[in-house]
DNA sequence: AGGCAAAATGTAAGCGCTTACATTCACCAT
DNA sequence: ATGGTGAATGTAAGCGCTTACATTTTGCCT
């Protein structure tokens, strides 16, 4: 028997492999410890011998095999991510942040979008952790069920952005959406705003856009006012729909003196057709919103918003996940402290008419 | 000798270790061979013992070890992605959009960004290289001169997109930038606008920004005038920038009456200074950005721009590198045809003053 | 029933690394 | 010189799969 001719090179379906770690060991005369050895401890190996595998390494353009180093280490240097979508600016900087600690701490990332679906969620998820993935960054509090059990399960070291567990149980980096919009409508209520109306995110399956609705909600009836079911409006993140939402706010009977928005985008969205009724914003109407994108600043008028730290928790994440992962055993690291968000007044929100 | 007391779960250091096939194997009382063909070949397995191994693995919770597989199969059913960044808007739907296409077919991504820095591009290259993915995407034609060769020399199949060979030797899929920019030029001649001025993208490691600059100089080559090198304005892409940038073009003793801007971005920034400045647009200056953001379209004015297909572009990249990886060793595929871009005439442009 | 090709299954050799343990080496104290 | 010690290196057993090839079964003919 004894294996036929499959050849290593040419198998012409595609990829060439290249020279593997033994053929380093022959060409510097060392045995595959070592060269394993000046490639991942190179303090271990005597000087002279380091050099002369490097050198075979930079000769034959010798590249290692992440596959076969997963298999034997246990570790894919691999992290994933699961967001709602790119198509969110503040989740697209976040990402990106993520992405660039990862990488400057040797990991890599596989990043897929569920489009805001649970279940969609937890089959990506399953799928990463298919790929190997050392470690996972998801985004909310709320998700399938069976999905953090089986994380803990498997001892997978997660991290949940863009929200905070009050409680402190889960892993989160990011800060309290509820106390955040009520923050916001709390300025709108010391302008002297009551007639409240918020266009909302989808709130299915989005733990944020709920939170943020909560807390307004609770800001209006701390001042024993509330916010009636037919105030909120929930519509998808885009320009368009907050422009729409907008119009039907100001359609009805009693138009509200100011309307909080799920976002930047929306927002703007609600600006624009504030305009297009001839309205004046914030003379007429206050417009907020939340993320503080970086147009929010230079739109005419300039966005009233919540800045929310996207880069920051992006990379305090990455950070959290690889300490998770390199940290002793014993790196329990209790309940990380929430980040903070800044109100940003600035010329969408003014005294009520 | 022989091994010590290795076991295999709870290796207290992270990850437990789920059941293997062999497992599998074991509990459905079949060979590992068959137990890899129920997941990798379905068909070939009589029925009756597909379903005893699906029992087993359901039973067991077993989940596919992606290393190990990666190692025996030489295919890590992973495709890595390195794009300038996800801060702009029609990257992250592209790169959404490959994505999504690429895990519909089984695969999963693995994203790189490299802030427009080609020694960054290709160290990321590398990286994604160690990780064995099977195929990679690229933005723009530019590259290290030694990445593109590494690439054909691993034979990993690539695709260079945002961009259009017209030699056609590279694998793109994307558009003409400079024909684009010329079309958006000649729009904007055919109103009769003769002092065109510029505000492009960074063309350093930008071949498409470069692109642009060149399509507009060729279109205004074309009826005799030029584009002067004072006329174009380079900055990052950013509301803060376009607006800079065109309120230095307005300061000038001769203010153009027409700024061509390379992108979407950029050209909202423009009109939000040209505001500024106390002039209608487009009564006394026109201006055009390049992607068609859905902002675009809503802003008021609603910007002229050219469409990108940025998702289209993002989904043919992903079905084309799966087709170069699944079609037969003979999949020699042609020069891929240009995407088309369309010149969306709003509000932002109108006849010179 | 017997024979045979095709289909199904099993066997076991890798895939390219890491790493526990064994061995050798360098160096120093005796 | 000799023995002892820790550091450096080597040896080789996996890691959990896939797959070529060998073997057994099945289904069909005659």
């Amino acid at each position: 028997m004894g294996r036929s001719v499959r050849t290593r090179r040419s198998d012409d379906s595609g990829a060439r492999a290249g020279p593997t770690l033994a053929d380093i060991a022959r060409e510097a005369g060392v045995s595959t410890a070592t060269v394993s050895r000046v490639l991942n401890d190179p303090d271990s190996v005597r000087p002279v011998r380091a050099d002369r595998v490097r050198k075979a390494i930079a000769e034959l353009g010798y590249l290692p095999d992440g596959a076969a180093r997963a298999l034997a280490s246990r570790r894919s240097m691999t992290i994933g991510a699961v967001i709602p979508t790119l198509d969110n600016a503040i989740f697209a900087r976040g990402v990106e942040a993520f992405q660039t600690r990862l990488m400057a701490k040797g990991y890599s990332l596989l990043l897929a979008s569920s489009a805001y679906d649970l279940a969609a969620e937890a089959a990506l998820v399953e799928t990463l952790l298919q790929r190997r993935v050392d470690a996972l960054m998801l985004v909310g509090l709320q998700h399938d069920p069976a999905l953090l059990e089986r994380l803990r399960g498997r001892g997978i070291p997660h991290v949940l952005c863009w929200a905070h567990d009050p409680a402190g149980r889960l892993p989160c980096v990011g800060f309290d959406n509820c106390r955040a919009a009520a923050a916001m409508a709390r300025h709108l209520i010391g302008l002297g705003h009551r007639r409240i109306a918020m266009i909302a995110g989808l709130t299915r399956g989005n733990d944020r856009a709920r939170d943020r609705v909560d807390g307004v909600r609770m800001a209006l009836e701390e001042i024993g006012e509330n916010l009636a079911p037919e105030a909120v409006i929930e519509v998808p993140y885009s320009y368009a729909e907050g422009r729409a939402a907008m119009k039907h706010l100001l359609a009805r009977a009693t138009r509200p003196s100011a309307v909080i928005c799920g976002n930047d985008v929306l927002a703007i969205g609600a600006v624009l057709a504030a305009r297009d009724a001839g309205l004046e914003v914030p003379g007429e109407i206050s417009v907020s919103g939340f993320d503080d994108l970086p147009l929010a600043g230079e739109f005419a008028p300039a966005l009233t918003t919540m800045r929310v730290p996207a880069e920051a928790m992006g990379e305090q994440a990455a950070s959290y996940l690889v300490a998770r992962l390199e940290g002793g055993p014993a790196m329990a690291s209790g309940p990380i402290p929430p980040l903070t968000v800044e109100l940003v007044v600035r010329n969408t929100t003014g005294a009520a008419p």
